[in-house]
Order: C-alpha cells, then structure tokens, then sequence
DNA sequence: GCCTAATATCTTATGTACTAAGATAATTAG
DNA sequence: CTAATTATCTTAGTACATAAGATATTAGGC
C-alpha cells in the first residue's frame, strides 16, 4: 500500500484533490471534443468513429459498431452522414464482398483537424515544462490509469450481480410512455 | 517500449506515446461514465446534471441549463425524469416563486454511487503506487492540464475566424423552420 | 397602484440519432 | 444445392434535443 512519507491525513487529502482535478479536466476535455464536433457539423458518435479511422486505419462497418457498442443500424447511420459530408468513403471488400471498409478521406478529415491545434499547442505547451523523467512518469500514470479504468469496467459488471432487493430498485423500465 | 533518454526525437516520442495514452484511457473513463448511466437507467445528460448537483449543491434549473449547455426545456425534461425516478426534488424559491431549485435526494442517489465504487477502488489502487512527491507532480499536471484545456478552448473559437472559403463547408445546415 | 419590461421555467412542434427486429446479400458448411 | 452464418442495411418506433413561444412572477418607471 502507502509510501507513507509524512501524514497520512494529508496524502489522503491530496488523493480527493487529485481525484477532483482529474474529473475537471476530464470533463473539460469532453466539452473540447464536443466543441470540435459541433463546429465540424457533425454528431459525438460520428466524431468518435473518425477518431477510431485515425487510430485504426481502414475498418470495417462492424468493427466501428464494436469498439464504439452501437448498434450496426446505428453505424450505417454515421457512416451514411460521414461519407455524404465527404469525410469517408465506403469501399467493398472484394474477397469477401459482405464487408464494407470504411477509410478517412485525408484531404477532407484534416479540416477537422484543425479543430485540434489549439488543443495541441496547449498540451505541447503544458507538457515541456516538464523533464524527460517526468514525462516518463505522466506517461507511466496513463497506461496505469488505463489499465485500471479498463478493470473497473470489468468490476463494474460485477455490482450488477449484488443483492437483488437492491438491483431491483435501480433499474429503469426500458418501455416508457408519454 | 525502449526508452532513448538523451535524443529530442525519443523526447517527442514520448509526447507522442503520452498524447496517445491519455487519449486512450479519458475514452475509457468516457465509456465508464456511460456504463453507469446505463445501468443507473438515465441518460448522459441526467448523469451530468447529478454530478453538478453533488459539486454545487442545491442549484437552479437555470444554472443546469448554463452548466451543461443545454436549453432551459432539455433541462425541464432532464429534471422530469431525475424527479420520476426519485434522485432529485424541485422546490419552489419561496423568496423569488419563479425559480426551481433542484436538490438531490441522497439516499436514492447513493444507489448511483455504488457503480463508482469500481472506479474508485481501482484509482485508489493505482495512486497507492505512487509516492507523496509523485502524487505532487501528477496533482499539478491534472490543475495545468485543466487550463491548457479551457485555454484551448477558448482559442478554439478563434480557428473559426479562418479564411471563410474553408468555414463553409464546415458549417452544418441549420435546416429548421417553424 | 398600474403598465411595461425583464426574468425563470415550462410547453409545443419538430428534427436527429438511437435501438430492436428483421430484410437483404454474400459466404461457409454439410 | 441447401441451410446456417455473417455483414450490412432498412424500417418502425422511442428518447432527447432545439427553437419558439406560453405562462407566471418580479422589478422598474411613472
């Protein structure tokens, strides 16, 4: 557990205050991106897909709806809104003609990129009044802080199978009316 | 994962890698954050609302509608739905009857908290590995990330006073009409 | 006090993006 | 060849957002 150097008061206020930083600027960096899509035109979820093209080159329509969780219907929608705003193109698969590869028309996707510049210079900015040995440690905290939030999502599954008398309470009744 | 200590180019690497990292695991908190939604049985923006209920306290419908950015009628809806299901209250401002304070009801709205237990236990975890003067470090990172970010944001607005020939055909089609 | 303007929330009409279920089309297995 | 499987698209219905205006209350000028 605890490298306890001095108080242990102290290092746990300094814990909530890390916590209370973190979801600021996490939120902040949310409203940037939301900032971004509705300046480029498009919705969060059509800007998320664009992200995944980037990081994941040439997808297939299934594997947006994968690593995103919506529905296929729902990724022939953004793919439909993407590709008619010229950001996309669909390709067939030719050995396997179900498939539909979605890839970034580049000349059209960097408009949006420059969205990000200000982002950019802000975090190049932040980042070099930092030393090398520094960074490694920000960059260390990243992959953990991954690695962790990607566990609790696993755990989270885990508090859906808690009591039931509790779950009960909880859940929302899918069909609503008005 | 070899790490050259001396060169700019491993220096910009690892910015890179840092930028990438963080990228990565805020998506993830992102998708955590919807997780709970989900099972909680609101919406995003319900959640959103909750949580600026539990940073302020008891706060005006109004002052949601200018937190989250939405209009003074999404809000109505989002507090119709937080008040059916039990998490908040409304109540008349008895010195100003126009306004509508929204409070929470605590002990509906522990039941949400229980999904961030994961979350919680798991970034305990992470910053129990680290030492008082990395806990510093990480906690002025998180504050001077948090600026750069509204920074940004700020100059952001700034990109869209570009050459107006390029602006155009970002624009989305405001194609409403009463 | 009364009329007008301003403020705070809610209502109505409408549009976008989602899900669920199933249709369509291509591939694979028996 | 037929049946099962896979990948995407279509359709119908729902949720949640906006814009504009209705409603209710308060504040200011006379």
């Amino acid at each position: 557990m605890g490298a306890d150097l001095s108080s242990t008061t102290s290092r746990q206020a300094l814990m909530q205050e890390l916590e209370e930083a973190m979801r600021r600027s996490s939120a902040q960096g949310v409203m940037y991106g939301q900032a971004v899509a509705n300046m480029a035109g498009i919705s969060n979820s059509d800007m998320e897909c664009m992200d995944i093209l980037h990081l994941e080159g040439r997808v297939t329509a299934g594997r947006l709806a994968e690593v995103t969780g919506l529905t296929t219907g729902a990724i022939t929608g953004v793919v439909d809104r993407l590709e008619k705003a010229g950001y996309v193109r669909r390709e067939r698969d030719e050995s396997d003609r179900r498939k539909v590869f979605i890839s970034v028309v580049e000349e059209k996707a960097a408009e949006i990129g420059k969205f990000y510049v200000p982002m950019q210079e802000a975090m190049l900015k932040l980042w070099s009044s930092y030393t090398d040995d520094e960074l490694h440690l920000l960059l260390r905290f990243a992959n953990d802080g991954y690695k962790g939030v990607l566990e609790a999502t696993g755990a989270l599954k885990a508090v859906i199978d808690m009591p039931p008398e509790q779950r009960a309470s909880l859940r929302m009744p899918p069909k609503t009316r008005r």
